[in-house]
DNA sequence: GACCAGGCACATC
DNA sequence: GATGTGCATGGT
C-alpha cells in the first residue's frame, strides 16, 4: 500500500462522486440478469442490452434453468438487439453449463467459493474475460474486485499514473493494492468512470472541464 | 454512410 | 507477445 498513490485514488474518486453523484449501478436485479447483462454489454451500448434483456424477460428466460433448456436460435433472436447475437447466445450457454457442472446451480456454492480460485474458474469459462469475470464478481456476487474498462486506463494514463502499455491485471493492481477492499465503494467507483466517460470523454483525450483535470 | 459502444477468442507472424 | 480480424445491432 503506497499512501500517495492511495491518497491519490481516494482524491479521484471523491472528484468523481462531487460531479456525478452515486450512480445506482444494476441495482435491485437479480444475480441472473446480472450476469447475462455482464456478458451482453460486451463491446455494446447498455441501451441495446436493455432491450435484448427485456426480450427475455418477456419470454421468461431470465433464469439459468430456463437458458439451460433454450436453444441456440431462440436464445439468439431473443437476444438480438445486443448484438453479436449468435457469439453472445453461445456465451450465455457455456456460463450456464459452467454454473451447473461446477456448482450444481446451487448460488450457495458458488458464491462461497474462495475468491482466488472462483475468479480463475469465472475465467475459464470461453468467452468471459478479464472485464465480464470482473463485473460478475463485484456486482453479482458482491466480491471486492475492481473492474478496470478502457477508459478507466485512459483517465489513468492522462494522468501518469500507470504506464502506456499497462496490461488489464497491471491496473487492477493499482486500486487493489492501494485501496482496502471494499465492495460497495469499488462498485460505485467503476461506475463514476463510466459515467465520465458517457458524459465527457468519449473518444478524445480527457476534455478540458473533465473533473479530473489538474489533479 | 461512417463511426461507435462497459470484449473476447482465435489466427497468424 | 504483439498485432489483426470476426462478431452485429441500434444510436448519433
Amino acid at each position: 500500500m503506497n499512501k500517495r498513490v492511495s491518497k491519490q485514488l481516494i482524491d479521484i474518486y471523491n472528484k468523481l462522486f462531487n460531479r456525478f453523484g452515486p450512480q445506482y449501478w444494476w441495482p435491485g436485479k437479480t444475480k441472473t440478469e446480472i450476469i447475462v447483462g455482464a456478458i451482453l454489454t460486451q463491446n455494446t451500448n447498455w441501451e441495446n442490452v436493455k432491450k435484448a434483456i427485456a426480450n427475455l424477460r418477456q419470454a421468461k428466460m431470465l433464469t439459468f434453468a430456463a437458458l439451460r433448456n433454450a436453444d441456440h436460435e431462440t436464445l439468439a433472436q431473443l437476444i438480438r438487439p445486443s448484438g453479436y447475437y449468435n457469439i453472445k447466445a453461445a456465451r450465455l450457454k457455456n456460463f450456464v453449463e459452467f454454473f451447473y457442472e461446477e456448482y450444481g446451480g446451487s448460488w450457495k456454492k458458488f458464491q462461497s467459493e474462495p475468491l482466488e480460485t472462483l475468479r480463475e474458474k469465472i475465467l475459464s469459462v470461453n468467452g468471459v474475460g478479464p472485464e465480464t469475470a470482473d463485473s460478475i464478481l463485484l456486482y453479482a456476487l458482491d466480491k471486492p474486485v475492481f473492474v478496470i474498462d478502457a477508459f478507466t486506463k485512459r483517465a489513468l494514463l492522462e494522468h501518469k499514473m500507470i504506464k502506456k502499455d499497462a496490461g488489464y491485471h497491471d491496473v487492477q493492481k493499482l486500486f487493489m493494492d492501494n485501496l482496502e477492499p471494499d465492495v460497495p465503494f469499488f462498485n460505485e467507483y467503476h461506475a463514476l468512470f463510466v459515467r465520465l466517460a458517457k458524459e465527457h470523454c468519449r473518444t478524445r483525450p480527457l476534455c478540458q472541464d473533465c473533473p479530473l483535470a489538474g489533479l
